[in-house]
DNA sequence: TCCGTATTTAGATAATTTCCTAAATGTCTA
DNA sequence: TAGACATTTAGGAAATTATCTAAATACGGA
């Protein structure tokens, strides 16, 4: 279920900017909107989806939200795309 | 500009259930729509998708179109997962 | 050429998604 | 407690997407 959650997240550009962001370790909300011509509720809005997939942490430190990645669910995804290139046999679906 | 069409074409779970099945060889178009509720055109519509990602081939022989992987691009978002997952240093977006 | 089968294209509708502005919430400091 | 800052929630408009039915195209055989 989280599976499809997942692909759904990072389907959007945005998202996929952020997760990108994130591999140089964790910023704030307000540092990830800074790198986008978005308002902040839409960045927000964005990092609501990257957390309900799992592709995301946060954690609060007074005023600010500290956003990191969750890369358990990014191994499963990688596993998913594994399958398909190295021509295997079993390969199971969702 | 690739990248981003094939993200958003494995984002849908029939166009996903449609590359799990074509892992076991070519399929008709008819084959394929044989496993979904969902009427022809439809699944002729998510083909076309997955054609304009380059995630899948076709080739008509007769009156059928035959449908298979292309694995090549796979490989292009086996590749972007792996560098979530190992935590290494230079990542490039897209 | 006419018919049947396989598949796609066209056009419409309903659901989903993205983005905005305005308002609310949470936290710190004075 | 009041004010400022960081962030999210709410509500709505515009764009995109998924699906349907009907019609068109492509091919093979009589």
């Amino acid at each position: 279920m989280s599976f499809n959650e997942a692909f759904k997240a990072i389907a959007d550009p945005t998202r996929r900017k952020i997760l990108s962001l994130l591999r140089n370790g964790e910023l704030t909300a307000g540092e990830i909107a800074s790198h986008f011509d978005m308002q902040k509720p839409s960045v927000s809005h964005h990092l609501k989806i990257l957390k309900q997939a799992d592709l995301v942490q946060d954690r609060r430190e007074g005023q600010h939200i500290y956003y990191s990645l969750n890369t358990t669910v990014f191994q499963d995804l990688l596993r998913w795309f594994y399958d398909f290139v190295e021509r295997g046999e079993k390969h199971v679906e969702e």
